[in-house]
DNA sequence: TCCTATCCATAAAC
DNA sequence: GTTTATGGATAGGA
């Protein structure tokens, strides 16, 4: 897995010949590469948990729509494990579920006047982040958002969503290159 | 043969050993081949979306409890689907947005007490919002919009680096960490 | 502690 | 024969 894959297809003897990673056009070559690289993917996601004791779920959907889904101990279990302690603080942080809206104008009067009531500094949520590091942010941000839906469904939610905050800022680069491009590669902690 | 194992035994670099899948009872290793294979399989996930143009969502939990996912368009999107397109679970399966109430159960349980990593006394966000007042909570919530605004534009700056499609190597490690919950049953592949 | 990265060499898949 | 996946060892990073 340290060779990129190359866009060419080289021509070589025979055995087995490298093909580039895009977008097969063929209907029925793609059929059959989705059927036999699905049936590959769920054996190495098995083989992941059998060997680390690890819990792993797959799902896909063909191009028809059909659904096969790979899971240990089982799909649902996972997926549900996954929505209840890391939703938010996985991956792209795409706060898409539960965003606020921007466009909170009265709240620094709120911040400056009414809060702080009887605490001795700066409240916690004055404080500056600028000192804060990256784990130490990402950490926070994940307990706001799941703060914020229990703050939000006990005020009654009447904040809409979209807010787009920070990640969501994204490029649509190349529509799906990424032969490496999942490396956490540091986590993205550029220092 | 008798190999004087001199001052240092060298070994040398074996190449790739055969090795029955099976648990592996070695921390250090079992990490290793998590790590190696975890990989593998997104790249084998990845190169599925590629050339099938295939949703394919990938989850895993290290044994450590930390969370890697996978996902295109993401693994957010797919879950969805494969939750409203093939399941009804009985549980919070709803990732929508402004309907993520208090249904989660289990998340609830791990804010009051469950406490996953090493710190015993809640800290402002993990506090429960029962007690608090409509006000209280209203306040809070602004303030909660300014300083996740503040905080993921933070984020947002080291983060631009693997939205369309990646996995995520995220570091919960303290605030919503969940720990294990094992059901070591032998396999759930359905396809 | 837990996770990641890299080199080497071979096992596997075609 | 060719390319990829990955085991072992090891070093570095968070």
């Amino acid at each position: 897995m340290s060779m990129a894959e190359e866009s060419e297809v080289k021509s070589k003897p025979l055995g087995k010949r490298k093909i580039a990673i895009e977008k097969i056009e063929d209907k029925a070559r793609k059929q059959v590469t989705f059927t036999k690289r699905r049936k590959g993917v769920f054996k190495k996601a098995s083989e992941l948990c059998t060997l680390c004791n690890a819990e792993v779920a797959v799902l896909t959907f063909s191009g028809a729509g059909k659904v096969f889904s790979f899971g240990h101990p089982s799909a649902d279990e996972v997926i549900n494990r996954y929505i209840n302690g890391s939703k938010s603080s996985s991956s792209s942080l795409s706060l898409d579920s539960s965003s606020v809206t921007n466009e909170h104008v009265g709240k620094e009067k709120l911040l400056h006047g009414a809060t702080c009531s009887d605490e001795q500094d700066l409240c916690w949520w004055q404080k500056p982040v600028e000192g804060l590091g990256l784990e130490e942010l990402e950490k926070i941000m994940t307990s706001l958002i799941e703060l914020m839906n229990n703050v939000a469904s006990k005020i009654g939610n009447c904040w809409s969503n979209n807010n787009n905050v920070g990640s969501s800022a994204n490029t649509p680069k190349s529509g799906l290159d990424l032969n490496e491009a999942y490396s956490p590669k540091s986590n993205g902690a550029d220092e």
